[in-house]
DNA sequence: GCATTTCATTAAACCGGTTTAATGCTTGGA
DNA sequence: TCCAAGCATTAAACCGGTTTAATGAAATGC
């Protein structure tokens, strides 16, 4: 590949006049740049990426920092990264995905600064181990989802309002008459969970419900399919209480789970157990027999908030730390209503 | 941030040496490794990515190419990003997804190198620009989805055998019975689509049937929702040709839009219309009323093979063309059956 | 008409690493 | 004991761009 030695070479000027041409950063006159330029063709050159990003000490490339371990995409992501990808898009910036193991980064030989000017980090954690890294090689950083609160006011975000969304659904279960839950949360460790989890339980003991009325599950791991989980999980759990009416799900996925289970067992949605879903980002919920009653978070918004947020940071109009919450809303269709009243009365 | 430099000088070792201990690319002796390591973890210095791989001239970084316009991920791109995602984890390579619009990138100042090693491009159209652009900055490319011939012998690809596969489906479905067709196919510039025709046409050409017996239609434009496409296009046709008895959908997304309009209709699945989709890789598809029959592409496989491929490109031990086709296999659930015997002859 | 400003251009330094060729020191063999 | 080989280390060149300070020519002011 010619370099732009060669370019000046051919062209009879200097290396700068030629950085100059092709950086626009100071004026050539007209004639020298076409001589330019025409040499350059003629010689297929391009200016190095890496040359030009150590000079600069930019690569305009936004990186996005998925949780290490054997991640896959669901859903949710999808919409997430559209989202991110039209900021991108417009803004004239590149994505990395970092997806590179432990036991890899770790390695002294591959321990390096970041190829990216800011990254997006995805999933917080209770104590993110993400953070601190990324935090004390100075980098603009931008989560998705609240950070735990040693953090939350170093660090921009973007997150739905997590607390008082949950309460507001468990509300509305609550009015149908449910009083029998069964809470399948996102994993344990992550900041979302807990921000639901407490929504949830401000709902409930409003409504003044015992501890043996609900029930809360958490996701294991992240790798662990959502489908298998809200199915196994839904039979065993259905089976050990039968007066569980209604059952939140983490994600759509994970509820058509839940919907598998209820098949299983004979059991009717929405007649005999109400199912809701948070996530309702697919295009598939409303296809659902019966089509599901949600939450949409819109991911993509998320997606897009977060570039935003970091592309302003790079740019340098953004200086302190901002908080932007994605609005929320429910999506009433038919997997929710009025349990059968239980004249039996209640077993726990 | 501490640069070599100035570990080097804390050290009172020269910038060759901190180099070679970071690097292990030439033995340093234990004392003066950990004096390095000690000075370097004082400074919390890291290499720079940029400088290295100016030096090194490679980055380990796979790019991405997506066809530039607003191009959005559909849930096939999500399980094939999966697999590639997952071999660049094993082999310790970042992913770049290019999301440059054109505009952007045909400004000068904005014309430079890749910053990849390699890339992987997806859904090559019939002549399709991406490929000559990388082509001449001689950047191992690997291909998921035919190039058009001229490059059939030059460029590494993984495809489906979409030829055959579209045959054997259609025979499948022309065995059931049916002798009316609608094909929603991919768009028209792509060599998918064109595949795909071809293997339908012969099917139907070996059944001896006429032109008015079928019609392929090909989706506007990637921008476009394939739910929408589905859903009007067989809006459409159905009303005008009600002796269309099965449709072949490009995707499972696209499937739905066709359920979606056989409702609206009033048309039953299978009973009256039978519904064929490629691209059965989502969750989803199982749980459709009625369960989507289809044919699995494999995506997260492709994904897999194409980053393989690049990979072994790019450290060396692959030098020639090589092709890999993908298996698929039709997974039969209940959307198609024989059509209904329409004693009353068949209109066009 | 002369001093001054403006302007395009350039040589050299710089960004932060890696690598080559040279250096001096220790080993080993005869 | 002497010479060759092996070894860790270093100074300097290099990767391919950008930028600063200096230069000389043209344009401007009075």
């Amino acid at each position: 590949m010619a370099t732009i030695e060669d370019v000046a070479r051919a062209s009879g000027v200097s290396k700068g006049t030629v950085s100059s041409v092709f950086s626009k950063k100071r004026p050539i006159s007209k004639e020298v740049t076409e001589r330019v330029l025409a040499a350059a063709q003629d010689l297929n050159y391009k200016p190095n990426y890496w040359a030009r990003s150590l000079a600069n000490k930019s690569t305009r490339i936004v990186g996005l920092n998925i949780q290490g371990e054997k991640f896959k995409f669901s859903q949710f992501h999808l919409s997430l990264l559209n989202g991110v990808l039209s900021v991108c898009y417009e803004q004239g910036y590149r994505l990395l995905v970092n997806t590179l193991s432990h036991t890899y980064q770790n390695q002294l030989e591959h321990r390096v600064t970041g190829p990216a000017d800011g990254e997006i980090l995805l999933n917080p954690e209770i104590r993110d181990e993400r953070i601190t890294g990324l935090l004390s090689g100075d980098i603009p950083l931008v989560l998705i989802g609240r950070p735990s609160a040693e953090f939350e006011n170093h660090i921009s975000y973007v997150d739905n309002d997590n607390v008082s969304m949950t309460e507001q659904i468990t509300l509305y279960l609550l009015e149908l008459g449910h009083r029998n839950f069964l809470f399948l949360n996102a994993p344990a460790d992550r900041t979302v969970a807990v921000d639901r989890a407490s929504g949830f339980l401000a709902a409930v003991m409003q409504a003044g419900l015992s501890q043996s009325s609900y029930n809360i599950l958490y996701k294991p791991d992240p790798d662990n399919s959502s489908f298998d989980f809200g199915y196994k999980t839904t039979l065993r759990e259905l089976r050990a209480n039968p007066a569980i009416t209604a059952i939140i799900s983490d994600t759509d996925t994970m509820a058509l789970g839940v919907y598998k289970a209820a098949g299983v067992l004979g059991i009717s949605i929405p007649g005999q157990l109400s199912v809701f879903a948070f996530s309702d980002d697919s295009i598939f919920s409303p296809e659902f027999t019966p089509p599901l009653t949600g939450v949409r978070l819109h991911a993509e918004q998320l997606g897009r908030e977060a570039a935003t947020l970091l592309i302003e940071r790079l740019s340098g109009n953004l200086k302190t730390v901002k908080r932007t919450i994605v609005p929320t809303d429910m999506v009433i269709r038919s997997s929710c209503s009025a349990p059968i009243t239980n004249l039996g009365g209640n077993q726990s």
